[in-house]
DNA sequence: TAGATTGTTAATCGATTAACAATC
DNA sequence: TAGATTGTTAATCGATTAACAATC
């Protein structure tokens, strides 16, 4: 148990290339496509062949030599490896715009994520609905949260109350935290956190734009 | 000329650290620091020591021994280095929720990215306008662009729609495209494209959480 | 059987960490 | 000068790529 539940030598870069894999098998499954080879899949997605066999390795064996992956199968597989066959609860705090935006994003159902709360301060949000989800005042985030059992927290408040909301959602249970705030926040170890600061994206694209050579 | 400005051997990795040193560095020019050490600044963001000065090293020297960084310097050198001091124009093509929150985003004006047109073909949200910028229609794409000279394209719309907008905007002569759409788009090798895939980021907690042991 | 394609081991490549001389 | 901290070289670690035996 120890073994195969705690300690995860799996990289990083795997990790972060199974949900990708996925989401290509899904649009292939939907094209009638019924076994796809690691060569036809990185083709794809813009990835070896070889990375893709790789990958998959470390947990387990999915295909048939000599025919390929089947893909309904690799699906379940994967989606099962990724947990996507749990029903997350996810809530999403500070209905900003990117909140908003967040609460109204499709692709979180298709993955199994359940949006079944929000939170703010102001008092117009509050009371406010998307796809029959309240918003709740923040000082009810322990109290909803319990009732709801809230397992993922989505951090979309200004930068400067980040660290404040973390501290709630953590006193609140919550088992992961999905912080769009640029800031780094301090949890338990317990909790795990995944930042996703979107101004590094842009700045990368800057760095690479400035140095070629300009066409404008 | 060459190798100065067209070969680069710095790692995604490094580059990717350097915003987040940027934004740090910042923070800590506001708090009224002056001079920072690799240890104090690494502590501050999670970043070993000898990384960061492993990652500045790549581009030059921009410390003194026994001192450490001037905060100043090191944030003009920085910006430098990744580009924002030069004055991006940058579009949102896709105003829809994702779309409204990244031309909202105020983090972007103060590392000198300048929107400058959002276009979308809803007929409702033409000539809308978010901190004086204007929503155009889609088939201006071209005119607008070239006109007001946009050189990066926020990518928004719903993921059928991703390749088409990409062919278009590429037509109009963009530089770059952040791509939030979750499908590798297909651009010509000088268009740099960065993908900003948001469910990739949900579905790598969910498989870290999926291998705790779980606490409700 | 012959051709195809996986799973896995070995070789290479790249990135991080450790160590320390240089020097403020 | 002594203490501190950088910049850089060497050692380690990890991830990707190449190669190929296993087998469908």
């Amino acid at each position: 148990m120890k073994d195969s539940k705690d300690k995860i030598s799996i990289s990083k870069a795997t990790i972060d290339r199974l949900p990708l894999y996925f989401r290509t098998l899904r649009l292939s499954q939907e094209e009638g496509m019924e076994i796809i080879s690691s060569e036809e899949l990185g083709q794809r997605l813009g990835v070896t062949p070889e990375q893709i066999r790789k990958d998959l390795a470390s947990f387990g064996q999915f295909g048939k030599k000599g025919v390929g992956y089947y893909v309904s199968e690799l699906i379940r597989n994967i989606g099962e490896i990724l947990g996507l066959d749990y029903n997350w609860h996810i809530a999403v705090v500070g209905v900003g715009h990117l909140g908003w935006a967040l609460a109204n994003y499709r692709n979180f159902d298709s993955l199994g994520f359940n949006l079944v709360a929000m939170f703010d301060v102001d008092p117009n949000k509050i009371g406010q609905c998307i796809k029959g989800t309240e918003v709740f005042h923040l000082d009810r985030l322990k109290e909803v949260m319990e009732e709801r059992t809230i397992h993922i927290g989505i951090i979309a408040v200004p930068e400067m109350y980040a660290q404040e909301v973390a501290d709630q959602l953590v006193a609140a249970g919550v088992r992961g935290i999905w912080n769009f705030a640029p800031r780094k926040i301090k949890v338990p170890e317990a909790v795990r956190v995944i930042n996703e600061d979107l101004s590094v994206g842009l700045s990368s694209l800057s760095f690479y734009l400035a140095r070629q050579t300009p066409t404008n």
